[in-house]
Order: C-alpha cells, then sequence, then structure tokens
RNA sequence: GGUCACGUAGCUCAAAUGGAUAGAGCAACUGCCUUCUAAGCAGUAGGUUACAGGUUCAAAUCCUGUCGUGAUCACCA
C-alpha cells in the first residue's frame, strides 16, 4: 500500500503553480462533494477560470490529470459543469483509514495556545435558574469545552448579580412574611425558596398597583408601599447596615447554595465566580478619568453620559446623578480589571441577543477610551428561548425552571427505558439518556436563532437527538466486544482490502471530522459539530444495516470494521463530550 | 417611529459563508427482527427558501424595497 500521499488539496495547489506559473496561488474554492454526484472532494472552477484568464474545460482537465498522476490513479476526476471532482480510489480509502486510526487525527491544535476567557450564566441572586439560563450555560459551557480542546487555555467565569434593588425585593418579602423559614425546614432548594418570595413580592405589589388604580391614583404605580420599604432597604444595604447586610449573605447563601446543586447536575463548573457587590465600583474611576480627558460631559444633575450620537448610537448614561453605579459603568470597570489581572488574549461574553445593543455601545466606550485591547473582545450572542404561546418571560412565577425541565427529563428517559432496554435498573443511565437529550436539543440549534420549546411535548428521545447517537455509540461497544471474542487481530494494512460503497460512504464522513472541529471552534458554534455527530451515527447505522460487520469466516474484513468502529466511537465520544454529553456502552 | 436580528416541507431544524437537482428529524403512509442491540434500516409523500426587484457564469445566502416576527432605543437589571 502506497502511504506516502498527501491530501488532494496540497496537490491541486502545487499543480496550478506548476502548471500556470502562478504565485501565489489563487484562492481555491474546495467543498465535499454533493451526494448526488460521484467523488469525495471538488475543485469549483469557475473562480480560477476567471483568474487564470482560461477555459474552465482546459484547467479542469489540465489540474485532474496532473492529481490523477501524482496519485498514482489512486485519485480519478470528473468535469462537471465547472465544478472539478476527484473521486478517491480503493487504496486512497486504506490510505484515509490509516491516517484515522492515529491518535493524531483527533489531537486538533488549531492555533498557537491562547488565553480565553469566556463569561458565562451570569444569574441574578434572587431566583433559580430559568430556560434562558439553560441555553446560555450549555452554549457557553460546550464553547469553553471546545476551545480548550483545540489547544486554548480557558477561563470560565460568571458574574453574579447580587446587588441592586432586585435583590431587596426578595429580602424584604422574606423579612414581612418568611416568619425565619428557611429552605431546609421548608424542604426547597434554595434558589426556589428565595425565588418563591421574589416572586411574592412581585404579586403584592401588583395589587397594591391595581388598588392605585381603583382609586384613581394610577401616575403612583411605581410608589407601592411595598416598593418603597424596598427602596429603603437598598440605601441601608448601601450603607453597609448590619442586619440588612446579615440578612442579604444569608439569602445569597441559599441561592448559591441551590445554583451549585444546579450546575452540579448539568455537569458545569467555572473557574471563577466574581460578584456585582465587589466590583461595582471599579467602574466610577474609569467614568471620572474619562470625563477629566473631556471624553464624557455631566450634566447640571451631576449625572455623567457619552455622547455617541456621531457613531450612530445615542447618549449614554454611564454615571447617575447619585453618583451610583448602572451596569455600563460596571461592565467598563470588569473589563479593564479583567485585562490587568489576567493575560487574556480574547474574552468572550456569552449573553443574550437582547443586550447587542449594550455590547456594541460598550465596546465603543472603550475604544473611546483608548483601549488597545477592545478587538479582543468578543459578544457570543444567541437568541431566546421561547414558548409556543409567545414569549417566556411574561408572567412571573410562570417560567420553566432548569431544574423541573432536569428533572422531567430523568422521568421521561426512566419511562423509556425500562420499557426497552436490555438492562435492568440503571438510575445513572436515565441521567445520561435526559440530560443529553436536552442539552442536544439546545445545541444543535445554531446560537443566533430562536428555540422554540413546547414543554408540553419536551423533548424527544428518537429522531434527531441525543438518544439515537447513544444508541449508536453503544451498538458500536457491543460490536468490539463481539470482534474480541470472536476474531484473532491482524494487520490489514498488509492485505489487499476491498472497501464496498457502504464502507466509503462512511470513510468520507469520517475524515471531515478536523475540519469540523476547526470551524466549531472558529466560529464559536456548537451545533456544528452537534449536528455532524448525527451525520456520523446516521452514516454508521446505514452501514450496520446492510453489512455484516463481525463475523467468525471473514477475519480481515471484521479487522477492517473493527478500525472503522473504532473511528467512530472516538469521533462520537470526542464529540459529545465537547457537548458535555456522556455516553452509555450499554443500552 | 429609529436601529439590529430573523422569516426554509404541516411542525422542529440543516445547508462548511456565493456553488451543482435546498437536506434531516417529527407527524402520515409502505416494507424489513429465526441473523452483530428494531431507541434501528429502506421507501412514499411533502418546497416558487415570506413577497417584489437587482447584482453575476451561479443567490436560501449579497444589495434595495414591501410585509411579518422578535429584540432594543430607561438615572431597570
Amino acid at each position: 500500500m502506497n502511504d506516502n500521499f498527501q491530501s488532494v488539496e496540497k496537490t491541486v495547489k502545487e499543480s496550478i503553480i506548476h502548471i500556470y506559473n502562478t504565485i501565489p496561488c489563487p484562492k481555491l474554492y474546495f467543498q465535499y462533494t454533493k451526494k448526488t454526484y460521484k467523488g469525495d472532494i471538488t475543485l469549483v472552477l469557475f473562480p480560477l477560470s476567471k483568474q487564470l484568464h482560461r477555459p474552465i474545460k482546459e484547467i479542469g482537465e489540465n489540474i485532474g490529470l496532473y492529481v490523477m498522476e501524482k496519485f498514482k490513479k489512486n485519485v480519478f476526476y470528473s468535469i462537471v459543469g465547472g465544478f472539478l471532482n476527484f473521486i478517491y480510489q480503493n487504496d486512497y480509502y486504506l490510505f484515509l483509514l490509516k491516517k484515522m486510526i492515529h491518535p493524531r487525527f483527533y489531537q486538533i491544535t488549531i492555533d498557537k495556545t491562547k488565553n480565553i476567557m469566556i463569561e458565562y450564566s451570569s444569574p441574578n441572586a434572587n431566583k433559580p435558574l430559568h430556560l434562558g439560563h439553560l441555553r446560555n450555560i450549555l452554549i457557553g459551557s460546550s464553547i469553553a469545552n471546545i476551545l480548550k480542546f483545540v489547544g486554548n487555555h480557558i477561563i470560565q467565569i460568571q458574574m453574579i448579580n447580587d446587588r441592586g434593588i432586585h435583590i431587596c425585593k426578595s429580602m424584604i418579602a422574606w423579612k414581612k412574611f418568611g416568619h425565619g423559614k428557611n429552605p431546609t425546614n421548608n424542604k426547597m432548594k434554595g434558589d426556589h425558596f428565595v425565588g418563591k418570595y421574589y416572586n411574592l413580592f412581585n404579586q403584592i405589589h401588583q395589587q397594591e398597583v391595581e388598588e392605585l388604580i381603583q382609586k384613581k391614583q394610577e401616575n403612583q404605580r411605581l410608589d407601592t408601599s411595598i416598593l418603597k420599604e424596598a427602596r429603603i432597604l437598598l440605601k441601608k444595604w448601601e450603607e453597609k447596615e448590619v442586619e440588612t447586610r446579615n440578612l442579604w449573605k444569608k439569602m445569597n447563601r441559599w441561592v448559591y447554595d441551590g445554583f451549585s446543586e444546579t450546575y452540579k447536575k448539568l455537569g458545569v463548573y467555572f473557574d471563577k465566580t466574581e460578584y456585582e457587590s465587589n466590583i461595582y465600583k471599579i467602574g466610577k474611576k474609569i467614568v471620572q478619568k474619562g470625563l477629566n480627558q473631556g471624553l464624557f460631559f455631566k450634566k447640571e444633575d451631576g449625572s455623567i453620559w457619552i455622547d455617541l450620537e456621531k457613531e450612530g448610537f445615542d447618549k449614554k448614561l454611564l454615571l447617575r446623578s447619585d453618583q451610583t453605579s448602572v451596569y455600563m459603568t460596571q461592565d467598563l470597570g470588569t473589563a479593564i480589571e479583567r485585562f490587568q489581572k489576567y493575560n487574556i488574549h480574547k474574552l468572550i461574553y456569552v449573553v443574550g441577543n437582547e443586550q447587542n445593543y449594550h455590547f456594541q455601545v460598550l465596546f465603543k466606550i472603550l475604544k473611546c477610551l483608548g483601549f488597545p485591547w477592545v478587538h479582543k473582545l468578543y459578544h457570543l450572542s444567541y437568541d431566546m428561548v421561547t414558548l409556543p404561546g409567545g414569549k417566556m418571560k411574561s408572567r412571573e412565577g410562570n417560567v420553566v425552571t432548569a431544574d423541573s425541565l432536569i428533572k422531567k427529563m430523568h422521568e421521561i428517559a426512566k419511562k423509556r427505558f425500562l420499557t426497552r432496554s436490555k438492562k435492568t435498573e440503571y438510575e445513572e443511565s436515565y441521567n445520561i439518556i435526559g440530560l443529553g437529550a436536552l442539552k442536544y436539543h439546545f445545541l444543535k440549534v445554531d446560537p443566533k436563532k430562536e428555540i422554540i420549546f413546547h414543554p408540553e411535548k419536551s423533548i424527544d428521545l428518537k429522531g434527531k437527538t441525543s438518544t439515537y447517537i447513544q444508541y449508536t455509540y453503544s451498538r458500536i461497544r457491543s460490536l468490539e466486544k463481539r470482534f474480541y471474542n470472536i476474531c484473532k487481530i491482524i494487520n490489514v494494512f498488509c492485505h489487499k482490502v476491498l472497501f464496498s460503497e457502504y464502507d466509503k460512504k462512511v470513510i468520507k464522513i469520517l475524515q471531515q471530522y478536523p475540519s469540523i472541529l476547526k470551524k466549531s471552534s472558529k466560529d464559536l458554534n456548537p451545533s456544528l459539530l452537534a449536528n455532524y455527530v448525527y451525520d456520523v451515527s446516521k452514516i454508521f447505522n446505514n452501514l450496520y444495516q446492510n453489512k455484516r460487520l463481525i463475523n467468525s469466516v471473514n477475519t480481515l474484513y471484521s479487522n477492517v470494521y473493527m478500525h472503522i468502529l473504532h473511528i467512530i466511537g472516538n469521533i462520537l465520544k470526542y464529540g459529545m463530550n465537547l457537548l458535555g454529553i456522556n455516553m452509555i456502552d450499554q443500552m
């Protein structure tokens, strides 16, 4: 077997330089050959024809012949319209197979090691994580996995919004109606417990607003008595009153314990946690500095603004008239502090698209301030998760929490598992299947697109799902076991191996793995990987159903399939793990 | 109203960034378990890629306009 091949792409490039004597070589447009045409990889000739000023047919023939020659007829070619299709021959597939069984095939390093900080989750400390957080967390953690896998150093960070009027709302409700209860004696998860009081606050506030409307005093709707009380509490908090601070610490602790539990269930973790209460003052200095430099301006009431109208934005508030911070103030501060503290090459914010404008302005302000690292900031924006009826934020207390969804998935998996599985009781598998289905459902969709979530239909365990992929994987594991029981191991590369069309289809898909992973990491998009892993599963099941893979009669081909199974297994496992999904050996 | 996204099969999503005859899965219908796991495989049906123009060898993809959906334009977070 000839195993000194270099890639077709490289050879094509070489041929153009050689034949047309052009340096540098024009940009080449390759694509994997469409299913409807014969071939493996395709060069699009139209742009080349334009640049070389030669007819398509001639270019195609020249390159095709050169490549065929170079590969000693292990690669054929055909020209269809303006497309030059390269058709791999048997031995080239064998070469690919050999390449793919090497561990290096999976160790993809796309660029030099970089320090990348990725901020995600970033919840408010007053209620449980919900559907929206779930998408955020899954995208963030999966991208962190992918970036790490291709060789970067990753710092996963969450910023907890533990300060402000919204926190005081749950505090005041607990003070008035909590009667000293706590999550333990109430048998509730801490974040749900606190969230209950936050919802209670909103209910009471709403009642009071309605009363005001009846009394025709609706102009006072922002001054309900309970809201006033919350404001007083905020003031006390700002003044660091001991009792208020202690209550605040106590209730936050409940919430954090609840978050930790949810994170643990989801299998995500953070290297760092920042608290808004620790850093909300940092930005003020910067704002003052910018004011002194004449970049910002002060209104009569003492508030500080930036005028970005020339840049196509509006005027933006940076500091309130009472000199307290707004979101922008602290985002300026944290960004600056992060670059001072850590040597980071990239800072990714995973934040919903409702804040697109906020981040555009944030980056613009930092640019105005002259920080050289502004181009290292990236807002990874994703669309909302909506319920079929419409918005999910709408009615208070009616949101789907992450915990309830995780629990529901576990139940669905259990029900299905019991009727299907060969195994007896196996609690851990319900988790892997249920959670996997949830994660896959969220990650297979391009982040920038909306997800419409049907709670009643919940999430499928068949079709284009993680369950299908997990099932495929456990089939592979089972086949491997069978192989070791009945077959001798031989070196297939010392023999003449002939691949069937099914085999070729599989190898064709498998060899795309590095480019998919590369693209996923470059685009910061786990959905590409998710969809690819599904394709791999599908093509395997097609092979499996049509060929007897492992048998004692044909040792050579059983060994060949053993290699193919091994590669598929690796791709499925690595790929799914990067999405945060575990695999099961037996289902 | 200004700005920014998005609009693909009945439903949920793809389509490697401008390439060939737009692909999957649900749901519906038809076949396939005496054979390595049927949570599977094969097949049928389903499309004027919201609409109208434009750019070029080539448009779901880029530009313009219209319509629809959502987000945002707070001394909220």
